[in-house]
DNA sequence: GCTAAACCCTGTAATCGTTACAGGGTCAAG
DNA sequence: CTTGACCCTGTAACGATTACAGGGTTTAGC
């Protein structure tokens, strides 16, 4: 296996695009890039393995900030543990909330869908539901 | 009831901040809006009520551009209401998609979480997990 | 050796809805 | 006549991504 790798590569190989690639470099998630004479940059196959990791994360629906603290984790494999679990079940906490809240939305709107029996947009029960004062 | 309102007193009428009315009529979603001598705003009743609709879409989860073709419905009475219930269905089937999906990453965090048994990050289940090629 | 395609670079702007300014005008009560 | 609470416009920020424009480099085929 190659240890360097140019950027649309990186690409191909994390699912990432180029733009976000370059975007988390300027985000500060990536150390250093290596760069050729010309300018191009160049990636180490521990780099490619960063950005699958922050791929990963964002598959998981964190956010960069949080991606980033998990990074500084990993990056000390001395840290304590829990600190990882407490971002991990801080972000669970907030998705079940996120869920729940969501899951009350398609409640009401399938009540509302429900509802509709045809006819003129002026006997819709949907259009009417929204002008009602809550 | 008084029949003209200005743009702070329509925000607390309908728990709207004075930005977003502004935003809304900048969207085109407003009709045209009166205007004192002094260029202030003024909104009649139904222009509140219009303001209301548009809080309710949102607070269903609908964006402005749903919103907005909700309401060009709801200004021609005489239109089939199996639009308005289209659109419903359609913002309906996506948010089930979306808490489905949600749900997943929920679940995978949670096995993650309890995976952590404590000790150093280089040992850390969540850590690693985020390294692993997937 | 030349040309075209496929790369790479930087920098800027767009997306979406909202919030937060800056810099200024108006109006009422004290 | 000053203070504070309004209002105005315009611009920028948020977060992550995408999409340019305008330019340089490399690679393959001819």
């Amino acid at each position: 296996m190659r240890n360097f790798f140019r950027i649309g590569e990186v690409a191909t190989l994390t699912g990432c695009s180029v733009e976000s690639i370059r975007h988390y470099e300027k985000q500060g998630l990536l150390p250093k890039v290596q760069r050729s004479e010309q300018g191009y940059r160049f990636y180490s196959s521990q780099a490619v393995e960063r950005i699958g990791f922050i791929r990963h994360g964002r598959a998981l629906g964190l956010d960069l900030n949080t991606i980033q603290e998990l990074l500084n984790l990993s990056d000390n494999p001395d840290a304590d543990c829990a600190a990882a679990d407490a971002i991990a079940s801080r972000h669970l906490m907030a998705l079940e909330q996120r869920i729940q809240s969501l899951q009350a939305l398609a409640d009401e709107l399938r009540q509302l869908v429900q509802q509709c029996r045809g006819g003129s947009t002026a006997e819709c029960q949907i259009i009417q539901a929204l002008h009602q004062q809550q």
